[in-house]
DNA sequence: GAGGTCCATGAAGATTTCTTAAGGCAACCG
DNA sequence: CGGTTGCCTTAAGAAATCTTCATGGACCTC
């Protein structure tokens, strides 16, 4: 597994290199910011793992960087506060943080909190169009309950088309992106696996859910 | 098998209940107990290799216990608190405890951090998935109770596979975090010692237990 | 050094998956 | 209505992948 990259926001130095050091010596990687702005935009070019963020920054508040990140993005937050009271909780965890750690606070802690939610999130891979739901960490498609085995090229595709319901890809798109190289200009691979996917949806009781658009391409059923 | 012995002193019967399931579901052996006296005895007699300690219990408070552990043992002690202050943990952490958690709480942080705890005292790390225990620190495996002699490879391979249950791992992932290195891309030594794993995993009664996901890599069943 | 365990390699065999190709069906258009 | 185009289905061979087995070497222990 790739080690897991945190981004810190963090505008004292002192805390700022005290919690790079802690945080890579528990093997993540790391890399750290001083100021609102900055890290904001470094959460938008580096897509890390996880950000941690202090909430008393000079330039941003805390919240409100919170929730811009999860305007663009749903990246894992952990909000350091000054000061433990139960309204500025309510506030972070509604500006769309996932956890909250009063300093002063043990690394330990802070790295425990860090796994829950590392943890929580690569569970939580699994994109869901109505009743198909494809869980991507497990690459296991299922149709409500029941299993649908689908074989590699076959979930690559519909996870491809799931990644936005109702849009209508090429079949240049999908080879693109599914087979990651050109394919012979006659070749009707994609036509073939679409079909062997409706014919297994069909079999777990899913009907019409990839449209096929003439002369263009394939969608899912959005 | 030598499970991580845990104690809970929690008077509400319900949140009691519910921590014992969620820790013996994790690997630990637990016994549990609903006042201060009952728990301090117990902690005397039973010597557990850490103690969960309800801050509001009937009789004793839950700083005297800790207090009175500490006198005579020094057995990990997590605290937990209904109320989230800082004059309440600094006291608690002033009165012996190792670690502190407010309610409401998810499971997987209380277990994350007492294998913080645990790991501090002797590196010990349980994962439990199904019928299969990995007891990291001792580099042991059992199915139920009948221990499966596994090379340090085998042991490592699995264990990795068994950090996030369910996820398919890819064979480079394998490759670059069990053998650390790079291996020649003809190699199919991740496959020779799966199949030997399967096997010496069916020999204890396990079957099924890893899945090879075709063109992907292989995960345990979660 | 003898015996053991563990690890890596290669190759055969079994299995699954992918692609090609050909014929049929359905929609569009004059 | 007939031609044209694009899409669907099917089946079979090709290709890729996985499992298993046998072998040899490295290393440790006695």
């Amino acid at each position: 597994m790739m080690r897991k990259h945190i981004l810190i926001v963090e505008d004292d130095h002192d805390i700022n290199r005290f919690l790079t050091l802690e945080l890579e010596e528990a093997g993540f990687q790391v890399s750290s910011y001083g100021t609102g702005i900055s890290g904001l935009s470094a959460v938008r070019e580096d897509t890390p793992d996880l950000v941690v963020l202090d909430l008393g920054l000079p330039d941003l508040n805390g919240a409100e960087i919170a929730r811009r990140i999860r305007h663009t993005d749903d990246t894992p937050i952990i909000i350091l506060t000054a000061a433990d009271d139960v309204g500025t909780k309510v506030e972070m965890l509604n500006a769309g943080a996932d956890d909250y750690l009063a300093k002063p606070f043990h690394s330990d802690e802070l790295i425990a909190r860090i796994n829950v939610q590392l943890r929580k999130r690569n569970g939580a891979m699994v994109r869901k169009v109505g009743e198909l739901s494809l869980d991507a960490s497990r690459r296991q498609a299922f149709w409500g309950e029941e299993e649908i085995r689908l074989s590699p090229r076959e979930f690559d595709l519909l996870l491809y088309l799931c990644s936005q319901p109702g849009r209508v890809y090429s079949r240049q798109e999908i080879e693109s992106n599914v087979w990651g190289e050109e394919l012979p200009p006659s070749s009707n691979v994609v036509d073939v696996h679409i079909a062997n996917i409706r014919s297994k949806l069909r079999d777990a009781g899913g009907y019409g859910v990839i449209r096929t658009v003439r002369g263009v391409g394939y969608a899912v059923k959005g």
